[in-house]
DNA sequence: TGAAATAGCGCAATCGATTGCAAATATCCG
DNA sequence: CGGATATTTGCAATCGATTGCGCTATTTCA
């Protein structure tokens, strides 16, 4: 009202009016078409400042056939939706809104749990967005393929598995279990625990960087050692307990999460046992409380703010019709001793650009 | 394709056309406009299922001149972007983001530091979406205020100060203050402090908890407990250490958020100090991490997802140009003990429904 | 100086839906 | 059976932008 000095200029006609040209070129001007001379262009781009006009994003996205929104779908574990809670993906939702706003995108969110990945089929997800970002690939990689098929405007964070349909952006997941495992190998731990599910590719890779490291290292692998944790934290604990209980012998142990392994110290404490002196762990994430639990928490660190803004930029990419290549991102393990808040960084894997291109 | 048993019914007229009725009775019978008779509309409705037409939201959104977009705005401390990873936010942006899903309605997130409110006037945040949705009032009180000045789409999540001109939802947080507080005092502790910078309504309204509770045990306050404590971990380690090394004698300790508690216990604990024995400490907001810290973390407890859905009813009655009361909700005190992770939950206080009435 | 080339701008169609008003058809009633 | 009323449906404008094509001026060059 009162900071415009006259009415509302509310649609391009009206600029056009005020300039006493037509809408055609007002848009053309706007929009730098060199078609346009100089000092045309000038005058509107003035008076659309001083009137404070801006376009209207959406009738230009319906004229021109797009949304400008990008959705992100988080793919968590179906029957927890706690697990969303983990900070980790609020970072990285973080970074992928930083990077979208850059561009000037707009972020649909979709975290509801999903049973069936096809069911987005039909959805706005997939009908009201220009591409879109999935966090995670699920335990549903046949049907996220499925969905992924014939759709090239899907970007997925996660581990490349062979024959996808999409593009895939990850940390370098079987880097950072192999890190973890031998930095416990290296302080001398033998009996290793792996906690977490592993019916997801990328916790996969990081349990295959584990036995990688023991085999490195000629330890034999102990399926009781492998354990199966879920991603609640109080049916986690009753599984370390569990596990305890039943004499499982241990000395450290490599998480798929620092949420988990922040559990289980606690839990682990509870019982009675002290960390690291009885027991060492390991975290995945370096999410920022790790650095401030008692002990603070050694763990692998993935530049979670990089990955936003690759995830962001592969998608625009390939909704412009670009080739995209999948990309590792490398991983460091950063260890952190009781003594303190310091920390020392090892860089565990360099980056891998592009690692295996996409067929078109 | 495969799907679709003829070619694609991408638009209202193709449908339209497959009926053989007009565009109009196409839109008329999907939106179950009275007008049409009942076997047209049921034909139109089988016609859109069988080739998988659906409306294009867009194009509707455009006609009708609205955008069916909210947008949150997270109102951070300026200058620490770190402290968006609060698990608290991301409970809380889940809440809404599934109320916003249910009510078909999109999520526009805008989390960069706003370092001048103001500045969102001119933006899409303002311009491009139907209502806000403001997660904390932050340190703009002023601003804020002169942002929602005529517009009438705004709810914040926070403490209800005088003269607004928005909507508040909030917690109770002089009551959550109060129950913490009181928590320690019948413990028996005494030289209690409180951890969190009081320059935002909603922390001075949790001071003034304390405050009363101190009072109401016959207890001094004393200026040295009040610790502007900053929202990044490693600085307020700092600050503790300083305070701890001033000789300041304290035994409990009262945080503004559980990520502050969890950081308080690490550094108390790194200072050789036993918690709880020589300190007690309380957190606010339960974040899940909260029940697993060593030792567990006694906090105050708000019930985001119910947060989330009254701040998009809230807002949504708004833009339906509904009168809106403010509502604040209750919270409850959360007293977790050494041994395991029961807990026992003490309501804290009653929820008030529309405390205040809102001027028109 | 006159014809051709170029520059600058406007006309009008278009994106996919909604809706006031009018037209066409069906139903009712004396 | 004819006119009045009620029921259904269609016409066409509209939301706010973009853009192919064509129309004027202006400039260029022989």
């Amino acid at each position: 009202m009162s900071q415009n000095p006259h009415k509302k200029v509310a649609s391009l006609q009206d600029l056009a009016d005020l300039a006493g040209v037509s809408r055609a070129t007002a848009s053309r001007a706007l929009n730098d078409n060199p078609v346009i001379s100089a000092r045309t262009r000038k005058k509107l781009k003035r008076l659309a400042e001083k009137h404070g006009y801006s376009i209207n994003r959406r009738a230009r996205d319906f004229r021109l056939r797009r949304t400008s929104v990008i959705s992100v779908v988080f793919m968590l574990d179906i029957k927890s939706e706690q697990h969303m809670s983990d900070p980790f993906f609020l970072d990285m939702l973080g970074g992928i809104a930083d990077s979208l706003a850059e561009r000037d995108y707009d972020l649909l969110l979709a975290h509801a749990p999903i049973t069936n990945v096809l069911e987005l089929r039909d959805s706005r997800v997939m009908q009201q967005s220009d591409g879109v970002i999935f966090i995670g690939q699920g335990e549903q990689l046949q049907q996220l393929n499925e969905l992924a098929k014939g759709e090239n405007r899907i970007v997925v964070w996660g581990f490349p598995v062979p024959d996808r349909n999409y593009v895939v952006v990850g940390g370098d997941n079987v880097g950072g279990g192999y890190e973890a495992t031998r930095h416990l190998l290296e302080l001398g731990r033998r009996r290793i625990a792996f906690f977490g599910k592993t019916n997801n590719p990328e916790n996969a890779a990081r349990f295959d960087g584990f036995l990688k490291a023991l085999h490195e290292y000629g330890v034999d692998a102990d399926p009781d050692l492998k354990v199966d944790m879920p991603f609640e934290m109080d049916r986690a604990r009753e599984v370390i307990i569990d596990v305890v209980e039943s004499k499982v012998n241990l000395d450290a142990v490599v998480c798929v999460s620092d949420v988990m392994a922040l559990a289980s110290i606690s839990t682990f404490q509870e019982l009675g046992m002290r960390v690291p002196e009885d027991i060492a762990i390991v975290g995945y994430d370096d999410i920022s409380l790790a650095a401030y639990s008692s002990p603070p928490l050694t763990t692998v660190r993935q530049n979670i703010r990089r990955a936003g803004g690759v995830l962001v930029d592969s998608v625009l990419r390939l909704i412009n019709g670009e080739q995209v290549s999948d990309t590792i991102l490398a991983s460091e393990l950063v260890v952190r001793k009781s003594s303190g808040a310091g920390q020392v960084s090892v860089t565990a894997s360099a980056a891998n650009q592009g690692v295996a291109a996409r067929e078109g």
